[in-house]
DNA sequence: GTCTATACACCGATAGAC
DNA sequence: GTCTATCGGTGTATAGAC
């Protein structure tokens, strides 16, 4: 018997280049305003003709290409970190670097604006995978720092976070005259910031 | 001679109303998800209603609660840090309190998600005012704190931009379980993070 | 697999009575 | 100042020919 992708549309070259196309103008802009037809245009069809390869519509075609986006993040940033070694600062360097290095996806505007749109049945869904590919490998270069005094004891969740939002941040710098190089420098300003600020040193300035 | 409004509506008690309304649906989902028939029914009356009071329509309405909201936090900021001494902890926490107290605003969604919405030119002349109300301020306190040694010389903006960012992330775990007491406890711990991080010093961790 | 054509819903905005 | 009614535009999705 041969395997059954009815629901999500045949695998094909065609379909391809839909997910691609779909994934960049949804990073680009969020999912209320890229339409259909941008897609369609896009991937060099008719906007009725999406509807083959993305037969879900326009929210199980977000919710595919969100998947992909973060399946790709969570290999890219542990990718980064295998070769990064041991000590916490080159490893959120190595983060940061992957981060910067990818088309901008404005984390925090999608989980404050797209997730709500697709109603909190898909948005829980999608919540749990994408902080185990984006958030959960932050928290263990964070928790592993501490484990060897690296860094005091703090709430991992909350540094990933904020590291994330800084990132974003960053990422926001973009277009409005700096460059990927400048970025980096940024992100890497920040991280210094962080991984000082994190050490486990007797004296504190009040 | 009478001074004339009629451009962006006479004001009124009811305008006051649509105003209100029309600034806490715009914070809490951005310029696409709220439509005019909402914003009419939270202020108790029809739809083509609003037009009397916004003349100039959902973007010019949009406008004028965003130049509102701005200027309320440029107020509400400035009496913050007032009353804050001169140190930069106890200063970054007035902001951090101020902030967390206030609606959540989303500024990282406003800036990538509403902003472009409005168009390049609407967009360049609301940045300016964005700017001069929610990130000089907080650039003049890390300006400030490098001016008396109690910090090092970083850029401002990068280091403000980052903590809106960081108070937009902490404000993100609202609605998840976190109340506005956590929030106040998750800002302090990474302006703690920061303060040390910028602390100036000799020994740095390698 | 791709197309044309179109149904259907929603939204922003206007006209004009009261 | 608020209403009803409606227009025009846009966006998603479907039907069905090729």
């Amino acid at each position: 018997m041969r395997a059954v992708a009815a629901a999500t549309g045949e695998p094909s070259e065609a379909r391809e280049r839909v997910l691609d196309v779909a994934e960049a103008l949804f990073a680009e802009r969020g999912l209320a305003r890229v339409t259909m037809r941008e897609i369609a245009d896009a991937a060099g069809m008719r906007q009725a003709s999406l509807y083959h390869h993305a037969p879900g519509g326009k929210a199980q075609l977000y919710r595919e290409v969100f998947e992909r986006m973060i399946a790709h993040h969570r290999v890219g940033l542990e990718r980064a970190l295998a070769g990064a070694g041991s000590r916490l600062r080159p490893r959120l360097r190595a983060v940061a670097d992957w981060y910067v290095g990818q088309a901008p996806m404005n984390f925090l505007r999608m989980m404050t604006s797209d997730m709500p749109a697709l109603g909190d049945a898909e948005a829980a869904a999608l919540a749990g995978p994408a902080y185990a590919s984006l958030m959960q490998p932050i928290t263990e270069v964070f928790r592993g720092a501490m484990a060897v005094g690296e860094a005091r004891e703090l709430d991992p969740d909350l540094l990933a976070g904020s590291l994330l939002a800084i990132l974003d941040a960053v990422a926001f710098a973009e277009g409005r005259g700096y460059g990927e190089h400048d970025q980096r420098a940024m992100a890497h300003t920040m991280i210094d910031v962080l991984v000082y600020g994190l050490a486990v040193v007797d004296a504190r300035p009040t």
